[in-house]
DNA sequence: CGAAACATTGAGAGCCTTCAACAAACGTGG
DNA sequence: CCACGTTTGTTGAAGGCTCTCAATGTTTCG
């Protein structure tokens, strides 16, 4: 592998390597969202636009985040600017809590978002909170799960299997199960799924070719044939 | 890539395919590791000769294990009987808590192993041994930056750098940090990177050739050059 | 000692990447 | 509203890295 394979687009790059202090601003408002009981009450509100780092990799990490609105991605950097997108976090989704104290990864907006800022319980005063541990607890279950589940794509499906497994994930996660809306660019897509941005434009551009799916926009996904994509995931 | 890549061996597609009852005996004895001091006392010792399955992907996940001695690899299975190794779990190594009902990856010996096998608290039970669920939390978290590393590696490495990143992880495991016995076999190794097993062995040859590692057999390496590894994972 | 499992090596092919050019979409400012 | 630059996405051609297939060597074990 060459060290030009999936170079973070500039942009990112620029963003990963002047851990820019995001042009955030806080709305002094409640917690906007209290589907998880166990949080704490007096989460602070935040807006980060397209493309702003909310944490970078090695930040302490004292805060912790849920989305309101918008989507996240959480990353990693390898020192040639390769990046390995770990997850997209829609609304509802809690990311960047750490046992350790440095943040692991970086995490940034893929479209301009809200997001709750969490101040992370100190030391033994956790332990206090019981719905919160459980919260936190579960949380970090899933996130394995879906780490595993990511791992087995990442190692062992070729570029339909990854693009099929992909459109499908996301799909679950969009309003309408057939017609989705894709938030992120090519790049973030190739970066998910270990793949060149080229790559994904063809595959995209043969499930089309298939039948399999339809394209309005390039952002804009219409599953003709979910069970297609099934049988690639099988 | 075709259905043939990574095909797991007959063997191993036949343990899971059977859900084999791995042939174990039980040992009424007390826990013969107690490094965590929150984990139940009275975990039953259990053996399991190499390659038996300790339990299956959809298993009922009501016992979770701790490896005393030997190695076990957690993985999960394509249908067509690809396989992506999670991870190798050796002595002190926790493996197979969920938060589910079911296992979500499949549990074999790589070596002959001593396992102890804890039955899970039910439900509103865990709350009460606060010391174990700290434990547990800290070991899911753990777990889930070493996946997060894992994908880093599986999606946007070579195979040269996936192969040093291997053999570097495994020394840290190791007793002497140069001199590493590997206990799985190149398949193995292959399934854990996301390779082929020739892969691997041209890869890890070509280490040799350049003075980077020495092999006195398969299974022994030597880091002529730990330096060179390291650069390869920049 | 012989069979089976494990590992290495070679040759060729294929999937994905790389490099390059072009097209489309978007935002901005005149 | 349109011109224009920038960003994003698509497409083509060529090459390379890894896979596939096959044969050989090595170790293990009955």
């Amino acid at each position: 592998m060459s060290a030009q394979q999936s170079i973070a687009t500039t942009q990112a790059s620029v963003a990963h390597r002047a851990l820019a202090i995001a042009q955030t601003w806080t709305v002094p408002g409640k917690d906007p969202v209290g589907s998880s009981e166990g949080l704490p009450h007096a989460g602070s509100c935040m807006n980060f636009a397209q493309d702003r780092e909310i944490y970078g990799e090695g930040d302490e990490a004292d805060t912790f985040y849920k989305v309101v609105s918008g989507v996240v991605r959480t990353c990693k950097f390898l020192s040639d600017g390769r990046r390995q997108i770990h997850a997209f976090h829609v609304a509802g989704d809690l990311f960047g809590f750490e046992l350790g104290a440095e943040h692991t990864l970086s995490a940034e907006a893929v479209s301009d978002c809200e997001i709750v800022v969490y101040r992370r319980p100190r030391g033994a005063a956790s332990a206090n909170d019981e719905a919160l541990s459980r919260d936190l607890f579960s949380h970090a279950m899933r996130s394995l799960a879906r780490a595993q589940e990511h791992s087995l794509v990442l190692g062992r499906r070729s570029a339909v299997e990854k693009v099929a497994a992909f459109l499908l994930d996301w799909a679950t996660q969009s309003a309408d199960g057939r017609m989705l809306a894709l938030a992120m660019t090519r790049q973030d897509i190739a970066d998910y799924l270990g793949l060149t941005i080229e790559t994904v434009s063809r595959t995209m551009t043969q499930l089309e070719r298939d039948g399999t799916i339809e394209m309005p926009t390039a952002r804009q996904i219409k599953l003709k044939k979910p069970d297609a994509l099934e049988d690639l995931c099988a």
